[in-house]
DNA sequence: ATTGTAAATGGACGATCGTCCATTTAAGCA
DNA sequence: TGCTTAAATGGACGATCGTCCATTTACAAT
C-alpha cells in the first residue's frame, strides 16, 4: 500500500476536504433528489449545489456543463436500477416461471417503484425524445432484460407455435410492467403493488395454464 | 340573424382583423406544436408567439400567464382524444369483444398514437406531478372509457368469477395500451402499430379463449 | 364623422438562467 | 518550510426568461 492510498477517500477526513470524487456523487445525488422534488425545468444550477452543498464552478468544474450532469444523473439512475434488480434476483434460478415472476416482483417492488424513482423516471422520459444521451437510458428496459424474459418463455413455449410467440408476449409483459408504473405515477395513493402482481399473474396464468397460479 | 353575426369569425376578412377566438386557438396550437417539436423546457413564450405569430402580450391577455395557457393546451390535446376516440368508436355497438377490440384499435391508431401524439403526451407527464391542473389531463385514459372496457369484460365474464376479475383485466389492458405508447415513444422506427394489436389480442384470447381470436 | 370599447401591440422591466474564470484553499512533495 | 498542483470557490457576465402596461389599432355604435 503506497502513500497514495491514504486518499481522501479514507474516513480519515471528516467532512471537509478534498475529494473529487465526493463532489462528483453529491451533484449527482443533488440533481437526482431535485429533479424527483421539483421536477426537471426547475431543477437548475443555484438549486443543484445548494442541495449538494457545493459551491457554483463545480458542475462545469466536474462534468462541463449541467447538460453533461443531467445525462450522468440518468445514467447513475438508470444503473442504480439494474443493480437493484440483479440484487433481487440472485436467489432465483429454479426455472423460467420463476425467473419471470421474479423479475416482475423487482420491478413492482418498493426498492424499484416508489414515488421518487417514478417521478424521476417519467421526468427523463418528458425530455428524452429531444435528449438522445438521456433517451438511451429511457429505454423500455434494457436488451438484457428483455432477453431473460424472452428465453424463459421460449422455455415455457417449448416448441410448440412460431418463433413470434414468445417475442410477443415478452413485448407485452414489458408492456404491462410499464403501464403499471405510469398508473403508480398518476395514482400514486391508489396503486396497490399486490393488486399489480396480480393482474400481471392473471394474464401469464391465462396464456400459461397452471404455471403462473395466483 | 341580428347584426352582430356578422363578426370576425365570418370569412369575410381574410386575415387581419380582430378574432380573439382566433387568437386563443392559434395560441394553443402553437404551444403544442412547439411541445411536440422542442419539448416542454424549450417551449417559451418568445417561441410561443413566433409560432402563433401574434404579439408578445397576447398571452397575458387572453390566459392570464404562461403557466395557463399550458394548462389549456393540455386541456386541448386530452380533449381531442376523447373526440378522435369517440368517432372511431361511433360505428360499433356489436358487443363486448367487438367494443374493446374498437378501444384498442383506436387508442393504437395512427390518428391517435403518432410521433407529435406521444411527444406531447410524455411532456405533460413529466410536469404532471408537480401540476396538479396539467395531472388531471394526464390520467390513464378517463373513467368513462375504463367503465366501457369494464362493463365489457364483465358481460364476457357472465356471472363467473369474482367481482374484481373484470376490473383487474380492465386495468391490465389499459395498462398494456400504455406500455405500447411508451414503446412508441423509445422506438418510434421498430414500432408495428399491427404487432401492437396482435401483442394485446393474444392476451385477451388467452382470457377469454375464441373471443379474441387473432 | 365622432366616440367608445376592446383587441392587439411591442418594448421595458427585474429576475433568473448557465457559463466561465480569476482567485483562494488544501494536500503532496522536495 | 516553501513549492507545485489540482480542487474548490463565488462573483461577474451576457442571454433569456415571463410579466406587465402604456400605447396603438380596428371595429361598432352614436
Amino acid at each position: 500500500m503506497t502513500d497514495k492510498d491514504r486518499s481522501p477517500s479514507g474516513k480519515s477526513g471528516p467532512s471537509s476536504g478534498r475529494d473529487p470524487e465526493r463532489s462528483r456523487r453529491l451533484l449527482i445525488e443533488a440533481t437526482l433528489e431535485s429533479i424527483a422534488r421539483k421536477g426537471i425545468s426547475e431543477t437548475t444550477v443555484s438549486r443543484i449545489i445548494e442541495h449538494a452543498g457545493v459551491s457554483r464552478g463545480m458542475i462545469h468544474l466536474h462534468f462541463g456543463g449541467k447538460d453533461k450532469l443531467l445525462e450522468e444523473a440518468a445514467r447513475t439512475f438508470c444503473e442504480a436500477y439494474y443493480i437493484e434488480m440483479d440484487r433481487q434476483l440472485a436467489g432465483v434460478s429454479d426455472g423460467p416461471t420463476e425467473t419471470i415472476m421474479a423479475i416482475v416482483r423487482a420491478d413492482l417492488s418498493e426498492e424499484l417503484l416508489n414515488e421518487r424513482s417514478v417521478a424521476i423516471w417519467h421526468a427523463f422520459r418528458g425530455v428524452a425524445r429531444l435528449n438522445p444521451a438521456i433517451a438511451h437510458y429511457s429505454d423500455t428496459r434494457d436488451a438484457r432484460l428483455r432477453g431473460m424474459i424472452c428465453d424463459a418463455f421460449h422455455a415455457l413455449l417449448e416448441s410448440e407455435g412460431d418463433a413470434g410467440v414468445a417475442d410477443d408476449i415478452t413485448m407485452g409483459t414489458l408492456a404491462l410492467l410499464e403501464g403499471m408504473w405510469t398508473d403508480f405515477l398518476t395514482h400514486p395513493d391508489a396503486f396497490s403493488r399486490q393488486a399489480a402482481v396480480r393482474i400481471v399473474s392473471r394474464f401469464l396464468e391465462a396464456m400459461f395454464p397452471g404455471r403462473f397460479r395466483i
